[in-house]
DNA sequence: ACCTGAACACCGTTCAAGT
DNA sequence: ACCTGAACACCGTTCAAGT
């Protein structure tokens, strides 16, 4: 008997659609690296082959799936308080838009360190920071500075879940998992409030005059 | 004829040195995809399993790169003006450390990844950070802050050098180039000194009384 | 102590040909 | 428009056996 726990449709063949879908309940069940072509082949039932019609190859796969994971955080705006509420709000929504998805912010730097999709995500800071009364080359610059704090963070932190998951949990939650979290949450929002508070200092040492306190 | 770039030492057998200073020069060559346990046994003229006698497997041998790549940055002490001068310098050395070799962001990064050697590389900011009269938790957070940061960045910075790469240079430098390299450097000196121009804010804030500015 | 020979269990990608 | 069949050119890792 074939191993099949495929999702083929009744139609008989696939979309881009259906096969980004595949991939991503791979991804969130088994991780990135169990995420191979044939694999998301044998669970559509296809051939390995028959992907190379939906996607050129597997990087345009992965950024696809990079794109839906980021898909909540970046088409949501809000109306927090100030531009410093809405940069942290917009942190925040990236970072749950990351941890949604096994493997997810190591997917989003894959993608990144190939040169794709950057944009939408320095976009997703920029915006708010110019709020502030920030020039562009410096909002988009600090941006890019945010990205990289919170796609190393939550990249660390999903490290520690996989870590986690190695050991058995049996009918209870462990202490420890839980003041885990919240050193977590902590060093995030603080590495995240560092930057912030960075800016605002920086706006004040130019409005005071002093104009280069930062530049070299 | 066996196409043999070796180099086979006159006994004829290998250390552990050997291999990982091979890799390195695989790794600077060719680029961190085309670094395999093939080629780098074929580069020493030996078997593919003989590689296992040396390191139980390759991510074990990447970390052993990510180390010496590393090393530089690590060990070197200076003695420059205040905290932030050695803060933003630490900073420098990382980025340069990594910037000797190719792809050296993202052969860190990885073992980062699984978890090795994340320590060395927090305390190379901690310490300076440390100095500057920051409690322990302030220091390591802000130094992962930092460590996220710089990764990040080089990480981007050699993803150019690679498309770059492509691009064919006849007999000059093409004056983009150029451009493109202090804006880089412009980018990355402002990212870090963001975040050390928040600690010291933060540091007002807090002997100003006003204790919570950043916690929540 | 260090390596060979040979295998095991996989990969991503291509492409003529089918429906 | 979407897929099969079959191949190409690779991977990392293991392990008895050799020297």
């Amino acid at each position: 008997m074939p191993e099949s726990n495929n999702v083929r449709p009744s139609g008989g063949r696939h979309s881009k659609e259906d096969v980004a879908a595949t991939a991503l309940l791979i991804l969130d069940q088994f991780g990135l690296p169990d995420l191979t072509m044939r694999r998301l082949a044998s669970a559509l039932d296809v051939q390995p082959g028959a992907l190379y019609w939906h996607y050129p190859n597997k990087q345009a796969l992965i950024a696809e799936l990079a794109d839906r994971i980021l898909a909540p955080a970046v088409l949501f705006t809000d109306e927090s308080q100030g531009w410093e509420g809405r940069t942290q709000a917009a942190a925040a929504r990236l970072r749950d838009a990351l941890l949604a998805y096994r493997d997810g912010a190591e997917v989003v730097t894959s993608t990144l360190a190939i040169g794709l999709g950057a944009t939408d995500l320095i976009e997703l800071f920029a915006a708010s920071i110019r709020n502030g009364g920030f020039d562009p080359r410096t909002a988009r610059r600090a941006s890019t500075a945010l990205v990289h704090l919170v796609l190393g963070h939550v990249g660390q932190e999903q490290q520690r879940l996989q870590y986690d998951g190695l050991g058995v949990v049996v009918d209870g939650a462990r202490p420890e998992d839980a003041r885990r979290e919240t050193e977590q949450d902590d060093s995030f929002a603080f590495g995240v409030a560092l930057l912030i508070r960075g800016l605002t200092a920086l706006e004040a040492d130019l409005t005071s005059a002093d104009r280069f306190v930062w530049d070299r």
